[in-house]
DNA sequence: TTATGGAACTTGAACGTTACAGAACAAGTG
DNA sequence: CACTTGTTCTGTAACGTTCAAGTTCCATAA
């Protein structure tokens, strides 16, 4: 009836060192370090072990001494099945499940904090309570208040394409530059009306005619930077605010960039766009559809220029803007374990196909 | 010079309590249990532990007090990408992830583990290591020894779409019910030699010819379940052996099935297939391919059914039986969480379409 | 007045592990 | 022989929290 006889209890190191009298640290190093102690009372260690039920050292214990989590989070802000619709957001998420996948850690899919209403106690959230060892961020705003929650937890937070803020390590792609041999492409084919369909500058998300303000206050950064580099290459050539037309979508997805195209091609003709540049690849793959309805040639009587990359730009014959998810992915999952890599924005590259 | 004023590490309860000359317990009650206080020192408590920089509780000691991790664990068992490739098992992804944030839990993907090349000390993978409160299995085989591994380490296991094993919370719909039906409904309509286009039953996976005896010797679930729902039917209908041909995939793409199609197309006359059943919708639409290239009509000249009624099932037409990936995936959550709800398999529809 | 009961707080003990500093002993070196 | 070096093992002190079981105090009822 002594506290050992404490029948069902989950068996710890001190247990197998006792019922060899060696010390738990002889038993730690058995699992651990097999350098610290000689093969035979290693092997007499282990299988007494087994014997007694004992399941090899825990992750509570563990987790408290080091403070090494082996895993790092990812914050889900909407359902996965949005993030999935968009095929440029699934490779990342790919990517970064095999970044992992080499370092043997493992990725927390993390749920969206749900509304505050006021200060009240603040229910625990996943957020909160996930024993993770870094939080990475993936297109949100950045005045979401739930990154600062994740930088008071005191572990590395890393934003992927997100505007620069203290505590937070940026990562992501030249989007300026990007956009900017994007739109010179299009410009050297002489076009002089550009449309462009941008993804959402703020976390209120509707439909409507962009205008530059929209991007100067924008609070998620790559469609600001690159409707900036859209913009620098029209500066560079010479052409006026009027020549070019925006409209944003509020979610990146085929039916909106459909949508939103429709309304570039409404307008009379002497400012109606010659050429179409998207943000995304999703929303160029929308604007081939609605050409396609109104029976306009692409690339003859309008150009489209994506941006990503996606999977499926290849087989669309989309020109489009590469970037590398596989690196994007790397190096977050490396400055996320404390890795002190010096990068600065990851290099695209213009990949002309069929469509401009 | 004492140890409190060990400069940078990271503040804990018992700093909040001494300054303020209250127990610890009483500062954790005023983060956790607000009940348990008077609101006034609550305050005092709260706005004391902003100014010294204190955190709120920490996950390690939480943790190891506890046991209680707040998240679960999924194993994935390839890259991810190949997951994603099928719609339906990204659908179920999707919802995994969705019923874990309703309970403001996070889903843990983990990475495979590295071959063992023998039994040499292992060195710790993040299965291992990882803080969860249960570990998710989605469609491996039974004699996989993560399994093993897994269930060693004492928290709840749930195995989706596999055989049942000890030690194993298994969740899953009726397949043989579900095949039972699809096969009946191509027989009713007169068909009498059938093909059949099958997921792998084991570990190993080639493309090649299945027999009857493979599913007997099965350690994958489904593909088992699903021929003996179809034979079930061909039995009833008075089939012999010779009415079905087989053809197994190595893995489930849209061109694997097209490729074994193709092979159930090559058979001679008398006993080539004039209905298809396919263990999954994508290995559907790789027939429905392959019956376009042939110039064979559906479904005047081949009925195909599919199985999982997939997102993309509907915009094909595809007729297939319907499983409820949300419904899956919830009962996995619960019973993860420790939910003792008795559940048979989940029950299955037949979604007749344009294709049978 | 004396119970009775509850609210507000405290005490002390785990939870299971690993880091660190060192002890004991053997073996090699000059 | 004394001295170094190395291997193998031990003891102790955290790591930061929560829980169960108190104690104290005050208000209300008998």
């Amino acid at each position: 009836m002594g506290k050992q006889t404490n029948r069902q209890s989950r068996k710890r190191l001190s247990d197998v060192a006792q019922s060899l009298g060696v010390s738990i640290t002889t038993v730690s190093n058995a699992f651990n370090r097999p350098d610290q102690l000689s093969d035979k009372l290693r092997q007499h260690i282990l299988t007494r072990a087994e014997e007694i039920g004992y399941r090899g050292p825990g992750v509570e214990g563990r987790l408290l001494r080091t403070g090494h989590a082996g895993a790092i989070a990812l914050y889900i802000p909407e359902p996965l099945t949005y993030l999935l619709e968009d095929a440029f957001a699934a490779e990342f998420l790919s990517a970064l499940v095999d970044a992992c996948q080499q370092r043997q850690i493992g990725l927390l899919l993390l749920p969206a904090v749900p509304h505050e209403n006021s200060d009240k106690p603040r229910p625990p959230v996943a957020l909160d309570v996930a024993a993770v060892d870094a939080v990475i961020f993936y297109g949100i705003a950045k005045d979401d208040p739930v990154i600062q929650r994740a930088i008071d937890r005191g572990k590395p937070v890393i934003g992927i394409d997100m505007i620069d803020q203290d505590g937070m390590i940026s990562v992501g792609v030249d989007d300026v530059d990007g956009a900017y041999k994007a739109a010179q492409h299009v410009l050297a084919q002489g076009h002089r009306q550009i449309g462009v369909l941008a993804l959402p500058t703020s976390r209120q998300r509707i439909d409507r005619a962009a205008t530059p303000r929209d991007f100067e206050q924008a609070t998620i950064r790559f469609p600001q930077d690159r409707w900036n580099g859209y913009a620098k290459a029209f500066a560079e050539a010479g052409l006026e605010i009027e020549n070019a037309t925006m409209q944003m979508v509020a979610t990146n997805s085929v039916s909106k960039g459909c949508a939103a195209t429709e309304k570039l091609l409404a307008v009379p003709a002497p400012k109606r766009p010659t050429a179409i540049l998207a943000m995304s690849d999703v929303l160029a793959q929308g604007a081939l559809q609605a050409c396609a309805a109104n029976g306009i040639e692409v690339p003859t009587d309008m150009a489209v220029i994506g941006f990503d990359n996606a999977p499926f730009a290849a087989n669309i014959g989309l020109t489009t803007v590469s970037q590398n998810p596989s690196e994007k992915a790397e190096i977050a999952v490396r400055r996320a374990l404390g890795e002190e890599i010096h990068t600065q924005r990851l290099p695209t590259k213009l990949v002309i196909r069929k469509t401009a």
